[in-house]
This record gives C-alpha cells, sequence and structure tokens, in this order.
DNA sequence: TTGAAAGCGGTACCAC
DNA sequence: GTGGTACCGCTTTCAA
C-alpha cells in the first residue's frame, strides 16, 4: 500500500508537507502543492483512516446499541439516529446485544479501548450504575429516564400522555380497561407508569386477568384475544402497548365475529394509522436524533425530556 | 491514556512481553504472564482497539451503504445482516446514501482508504463500472443481480414469482394492471423485471397513465390509489411494489367507498398480513445474512441467486 | 522465554 | 515555506 512517505519521496518533499496539502493547512507553495498533487494521482494514494485515527485519538464511530431490531421501537430510533447523522463526520456502528449484559460489557469495555467516540444505549440489561461507571471513556446516552444527574440522556415523558388516553376513555363512559405491557411492572419502568397512572385514573388496578405481560408482536396480540374472548371478560377497553399489538388483537376479534372493544395503541406506526386505531407517539425519530447530537456534543444538555402526544382517532 | 509500554516499564517486562499476554500468543512464563496481569489491573488497562487496526490492517467493520431507511426492504435487508454479524468479531457501519453518487464514492474512497474492510450496497445510484473498479480495494457486495462477473452479489430472482403472479391474476379473468414502481424503468433493474414480465404476461405494457413512479411509502399508495380514482380508469388490479403501497391504495379506496381492484404487495410484511393481501416474498432477511457472509469471506461464492415466493391470498 | 526495534501510516511541533 | 522528528499504541520478527 503506497503511503503518506512514498509520496514525499518520489515529490521530493517532506511527509510533513504532504500532509499539509492533503488537509489544506498551513502554508504550502503553490508549486509544492501541485507536484505533490500528480504524485498523488500517479500514485493513486488516499490516507489511511486508521492512521489518521489513532494519530488523533478519534475513531468518528458512535456505536448504538440495540436489543433486537425487529421491534419497531428500535428501528425508528435507529431512524432517528441515522438522520442526525446524516452528512456529518461521524459513523453509526451497530451493536445488538440482545438484553445479554456480557454483551453490553463488552461494548462498553470497546468505548473504553477507544473503538467509538460515545455509546448510545436504546435500552440497556445492566445496571445504571455500570452504565455511569464508564462515561468516563467516552459519552454514554440512554433514551429512557435516567433519574439521576450522572448519565445522559433523551427520553420521552409517558405519564401526561397516558392521563391524556385514560381520561379520553373514562370520559366515554368506560371505568375499565384490559392492559397489555412487554415486560412485567417489577423490572420495567414503562410497565410502571402505565399501571400507575391508570390506577390514578380509574381508582384502581386492572383486574389480575386482564394484564398481560411479554407482549410484544403482533402473534402476541392475537394470543391476548384469545384469552380474553375464552375468558368472557367482556372489557370495554384494551390499551395496548403497540400498534402491531392493536392490530393483532382487532385481526382476532374480527376473525371470531366478535364486537371490537375500545382499542389503544402505541408507537403511533402505520398499522394504527391503517385500522385508524388512536395511539400514543413516543418520539422515537426525535429522541434518536437527539441522542446523536449529545453523542457528538453538538448539544451539552444532561438530559432532554420531550413529551409524548395522544393521537386520537374514531 | 495508559498504554502498553507503561504496562511494560511497571511489569519490568517489555511491550512485547505484554502484547503476547494480551493475546495469549508465544511463549511466556506463568510468572511474567502472572506479574504483567496484576498491573494491567492495577491501571485499569484496555489495549486501544485503533492501534490494533493499524498495526494489522484492518478494521473489522463492514459498511452497508442504504439508500433510505424508511423503506421496509432496507430495515429488513439490515435486519438479515445485523444478524449474520452477530457473535462475529465484526462490526455493521450505516452509511446511509439517499442515492447520492457522491455519497457513494465517499463511501468508496472511505473502503479504499481502509475505514472497512467489507462494503455492502444494499442498492446504488452509481454505475456496476464504478463499483466493480474499486473491489480492488476490498469485498463489495451487491444485492441484486450484477450481471457481470466482476462483482459478488446475493439477490432474489424475481421474476418467476412476477410470472406466478401475473398468472394468477389473469387465471381471474383480468387482462391487464396498474403498476406501482419505486424508481423508473430506465435506472431500476427492479422496474424493468416488473415491466418485462408484465408484458411478457399479458402481451403488453400497462398504459402509461397506469404506471406509477417514486412510489415508496404509505401515503404514497394513497396518492396514487385517489389519482387512479380521479381519472376513472376502472383497473382491476393493482400491482405494488410494497405491502404499505398496497395497504395505503386500499385505505383510499376503502375512505372513498369504492370497489376495491385486486391487490398485490410485495416484501410479506406485516401489512399484508394484516389486510390478506396477496405479496411476494423477496427473501430478504437470507439476502442480507448471505451478503455478510460474502463480506467477511466466510463464504467464498461469487454470486447466490435465490429464488422469490408468491404467497396467495384471498 | 524474553526484548529490541522496525514497522503500521499518519499528525504536528519546532527549527531552519 | 519546508523538513526533521517525535509521537499515537500495538504487533511481529529476529536475535539473544
Amino acid at each position: 500500500m503506497t503511503n503518506i512517505h512514498d509520496i514525499a519521496r518520489k515529490s521530493g518533499y517532506s511527509a510533513a508537507t504532504v500532509s499539509r496539502v492533503l488537509n489544506n493547512r498551513g502554508y504550502v507553495s503553490s508549486i509544492a502543492r501541485a507536484k505533490i498533487k500528480i504524485i498523488i494521482d500517479e500514485l493513486d494514494y488516499v490516507p489511511s483512516n486508521i492512521a489518521r485515527d489513532l494519530s488523533q485519538g478519534k475513531t468518528f464511530n458512535i456505536g448504538v446499541v440495540l436489543p433486537h431490531t425487529k421491534h419497531p421501537y428500535f428501528t425508528q430510533l435507529l431512524g432517528g439516529i441515522i438522520l442526525g447523522a446524516f452528512s456529518t463526520k461521524y459513523r453509526i456502528v451497530i451493536l445488538p446485544s440482545e438484553y445479554d449484559a456480557t454483551l453490553e460489557i463488552k461494548y462498553l469495555e470497546q468505548l473504553r479501548a477507544k473503538a467509538f467516540d460515545a455509546l448510545i444505549f436504546t435500552s440497556h440489561g445492566i445496571s445504571r450504575d455500570t452504565l455511569a461507571e464508564y462515561t468516563k471513556y467516552g459519552p454514554i446516552i440512554l433514551c429512557e429516564d435516567p433519574k439521576r444527574t450522572d448519565l445522559q440522556a433523551v427520553f420521552s415523558k409517558r405519564e401526561s400522555a397516558y392521563r391524556e388516553a385514560f381520561n379520553w376513555i373514562k370520559v366515554k363512559g368506560i371505568n375499565s380497561a384490559a392492559v397489555t405491557l412487554s415486560r412485567p411492572y417489577e423490572i420495567s419502568a414503562t410497565a410502571q407508569k402505565t399501571l400507575d397512572t391508570y390506577k390514578e385514573i380509574f381508582g384502581a388496578s386492572p383486574k389480575n386477568n386482564l394484564t398481560f405481560t411479554d407482549v410484544v408482536s403482533y402473534e402476541d396480540g392475537m394470543r391476548v384475544a384469545k384469552k380474553m374472548i375464552s375468558q368472557k371478560s367482556n372489557v370495554q377497553c384494551i390499551f395496548t402497548n403497540g400498534d402491531d399489538i392493536a392490530a393483532g388483537v382487532k385481526e382476532e376479534y374480527n376473525k371470531q365475529g366478535i364486537q371490537l372493544p375500545l382499542l389503544i395503541g402505541q408507537e403511533n406506526q402505520l398499522s394504527s394509522q391503517l385500522l385508524n386505531i388512536p395511539t400514543i407517539d413516543h418520539n422515537f425519530n426525535d429522541i434518536g436524533s437527539l441522542a446523536f447530537e449529545l453523542a457528538t456534543k453538538k448539544r451539552a444538555d444532561l438530559v432532554i425530556p420531550l413529551e409524548s402526544k395522544f393521537i386520537i382517532r374514531e
């Protein structure tokens, strides 16, 4: 591979001068510049990115930790991040985790090893304490409320949209609802917010047989619907944790020819738009872009809270 | 930042020996190993990725060029690539292109500059000749039929599925259809295959006012439907270039209360499943995984052709 | 078993 | 304006 010293030798100038030409920095006579450029073309030379990175101690890589790629939450977030990175000198590196703590630590270690300039965690399996320990090796941005002052984050505040949605249901004369969740109350902040707000509005938690956890996909939605129908629970409303799940529920009710309860989705995906289901937009796109800006220090905020929006459809 | 020489000095051994310990390579006495490990822990030392890369002339980065991130084609492909990369030592770097030739060249130049070990083009705006020129700097994998022997590729052969679908329409007594395309015939191989197969089956190309290009999203589908309705073209079938587009078309027809023509989607997305629309599966997931394997030379095939599958729903 | 030293391919300071 | 040179931090060969 031809390097800067080859160019220096063949052009009769030094590596330092060639470097100046390459970076348009400092004084170079136009003669030198011209001669050097000719040799560069002649030898088909390109400076090595790696060498440059080493010399500057930066990679311009931003790592994005993704638990999985199927779920729309992550693809939307990733889309936002990519948008933010577009036409910057930074690159987005995908780091799949499957919520595996060992893998997540590996990525943190790579941050420490300067493989990335910064890390964005769209979600995480390891503790916030562990994450905080690694901030000394580079910026680490979370996409949820960190609830502490030693971690940077961008996130959407869900409570008021939840409140709005539950009130909207209540105004319709409905006094309880089934609720689906992706992860159980004990370990998921989102589940806690959902159920806590539910209780606040309806005065009590949803009945046990009307709370479903580990619901993630369209198929899960159908499964939930089946169970609800066989239970003859006659709920008037199902508050789902995602548009695709709501879609699955609707499909199953339709299939069985049973009157559909009031359905609420989340994430403002194509499917809810398609089926005219009210939903809650958690601003994943904006969160992604902003997370990128924090990662690259284009913005210096500690946390950026956004507000989720309830989207009425009827 | 503490480096390998610090460890060498403090441990009383040389950098070479430390390096051996780090990489479990060559002869190191167990005493030396133990002593060095203690110092490594003590100084909280991690070897620099960049330096290692420079020294080895590799980055373990695979660049993936994506025209855009909204379109499900690309997200599915990306999902497959990520799957293929999971638990390998390689990283996936996202390179958004917007079909911009300047950007694509920039990425090729970065391959040349050793910023990536290989490049996967999910699609491209520049010519295949240009791509072929850059293969000397590292593996370049396409996700479409290159139709030449100097480019590696994984792709799905669409013709027979197209033929099957058009025949299925024909058997229903329908003798023409509207067609939507993401890019025009002149520049898109997919458009060419669609229209050529159409002509083969129906004996003529679709009428001009029934061919729509630059159709990419759900909204575009609605736009197309609006136009078709206002034209009073009374088509009996619309062959779309994506499930989400088909969904948009259906939505607009329903909204206006007009009898829906036979609809065909592509990509086997959630939306076609949801709306019971026949579709064509182009194996994007498999293509992604295989492209990754070619990029990292885990497989050495020149090209890997797969077969698209027509999925009947009625 | 170990270490010296020559890369890898740049950048940047400082002297001329 | 230009060049010498000391890094950046690790790997690897070869001699001891």
